[in-house]
DNA sequence: CATCTGACCTAGT
DNA sequence: AACTAGGCCAGAT
């Protein structure tokens, strides 16, 4: 499989529920901090990948749910951010900045 | 084969 | 502070 692809499934599946990190914030960790493009076409493939990746916890800066519209209906990614916990109005996360859970800070070892 | 298009972000003007 | 340009690169047209 492709290493970036990898690495971006890895670090999403690492993100704790109850918080949200950024596309930007990935390709960062990567290594790749002008890549975060790229991160949203991996995150498009990620639907069928096992385990399952929570990409509901993916945003893009601003905390907008700018990849709302990708996910079904009955299980649209303001409702899987709810049942965790967090508070999203108009397709943006209240309180953005509390729930932010950045990679590089976090991820360490 | 050549463009166009994004679940984006930074840097320059 | 608003705006543009550029980088990233696989799929779709």
């Amino acid at each position: 499989m492709d290493p970036f692809a990898r690495d971006v499934f890895a670090i999403v599946r690492a993100v704790p529920a109850g918080r949200v990190t950024t596309y930007g914030a990935i390709a960062e960790a990567i290594g790749q901090p002008r890549g975060a493009r790229r991160v949203g076409w991996v995150l498009n493939k990620s639907f069928r990948v096992l385990p399952p990746v929570p990409a509901h916890r993916v945003v893009n800066r601003l905390g907008l749910l700018s990849g709302a519209v990708h996910f079904p209906e009955d299980h649209s990614m303001a409702a899987l951010l709810a049942a965790e916990g967090v508070v999203t109005e108009g397709g943006r996360i209240v309180d953005f900045e509390a729930a932010f859970w950045h990679p590089v800070n976090e991820l360490r070892e």
